[in-house]
DNA sequence: CCCGTGCCGTGACGCTTGTCACAGGGCGGT
DNA sequence: ACCGCCCTGTGACAAGCGTCACGGCACGGG
């Protein structure tokens, strides 16, 4: 096993920094292995410190008081969960849980605002972190308030496309480890509109071809193109 | 008219600085009055630098090919405009528009940026700037995905309870400055929805009374807890 | 081998909401 | 005073989508 600086190191929010001030913030953290299905924490909860993924995947999301979930964003290996309420003192504004079982380390506040105050390249990866996320914030909104469920899920293809899908022909190939239940809650709908959509993004061509999580989908910039018109 | 240097001293986003700080950026602001309906910028465009609101009031908003749009935020007087892509040099997430008569300060993105890894205030403030919106979008992306357009334009309400309302006997006086068009762009529907869904909420008791745009409303919490149960 | 469990497909139905069409009213300009 | 223009209310209608119900299929454990 690689030393938890080593690990740190590659990651984006900390890519930047002296290996001194990483090696500083490795000690400080606990690593934290968890199964799938845990609950990191709930909205509304006051926060205690920022948690990095290392490997698995976490899902942030809301729930209505009716059951359904509206998933913000889902973090794999690499990233941020909760740099938000660091800062203002704020509670959790959002849920989080393993999907899968997950490797995370947990960095306390205090730790990680001393260093915020103190390195200015870790205030510029915070607010380039913090920037992105508002940034997919901003396009998940408009896709929930515009367009029908049909284009959110070629949005949605879109993306998984391009993160890890693989060339094959005139389309890409991709294994989506989801199920249709996960990803009703990623685009605000119910698990059989997916079901319904996915067929009619098979009849108009969109998705080449499926079997079980296997598919085969047009390419991203085309998936893309199709949503954004409303589908004609 | 007060020096610049005292108005931007009173800004939150400037309030903690340095008066030698605020002064050096007073300096290479650009001061700027429009008139309404003027846009600042489009989403999409590549980011000049900073806005900040003296006097007036801005549309933050996304619109889809078809027309429709969604306001994601109105800034007024004292509140920043676009801090977020100054710093990962990425293109405005979204486009804006003066809704009255403004008065504004530009001020040219190489300032700021060198102000904020200099002055780790600077760098807080932006931050904690940052994180509001992101909690209000979070918030904003909830009501969309879960609510009806009446429970929606209750949370409204009760925003504008809080913001600028007056108490008045059991409930809250407010003067509504806005369209009916421009509240439909707010809570993402269409202005008939919005007719109506103000209809239903005065049957139902939380608009106690309507005078062309002066209304008097339940107590916010009252309505934001009718708004949670979904309006049972 | 059989059954339970979880995931997926599909039909039916009703509610919400966007759209179109139109009427009334306030207000400013000429 | 008259005429536009903009904002507002309202009715009718269709489309989209959430919900319920049910059946099929794969998989794993007893």
């Amino acid at each position: 096993m690689p030393s938890l600086v080593a690990v740190l190191q590659q990651i984006p929010i900390f890519a930047e920094l002296e290996p001194r001030v990483v090696a500083q913030l490795a000690a400080r953290c606990v690593p934290r292995a968890v199964g799938a299905g845990f609950t990191l924490f709930r909205a509304g909860e006051s926060c205690a410190g920022l948690y990095v993924v290392l490997e698995g995947r976490v899902r942030v999301y809301r729930s209505s008081p009716d059951g359904r979930e509206q998933t913000v964003a889902v973090e794999g290996a690499g990233r941020p969960v909760a740099e938000l309420p660091l800062f203002d003192g704020g509670p959790y504004p959002a849920s989080a849980v393993t999907m899968t079982p997950s490797q995370l380390v947990f960095l306390p506040r205090g730790e990680f605002e001393h260093a915020f105050r103190t390195d200015p390249d870790v205030a510029a990866a915070v607010v380039r972190s913090l920037g992105g996320r508002l940034r997919h914030l901003v396009q998940l909104l408009e896709t929930v308030a515009f367009r029908d469920v049909a284009a959110r899920l070629a949005m949605l293809l879109a993306d998984y496309a391009d993160q890890t899908g693989a060339a094959e022909g005139d389309g890409v190939a991709l294994e989506l480890d989801r199920t249709q239940e996960e990803l009703a809650a990623e685009i605000g709908t119910a698990r059989e509109s997916v079901s319904r959509a996915l067929k009619q993004l098979t009849t108009r061509g969109l998705i080449r071809s499926r079997a079980g999580n296997r598919f085969l989908v047009a390419p991203s910039e085309q998936l893309r193109a199709w949503a954004r018109t409303g589908g004609m």
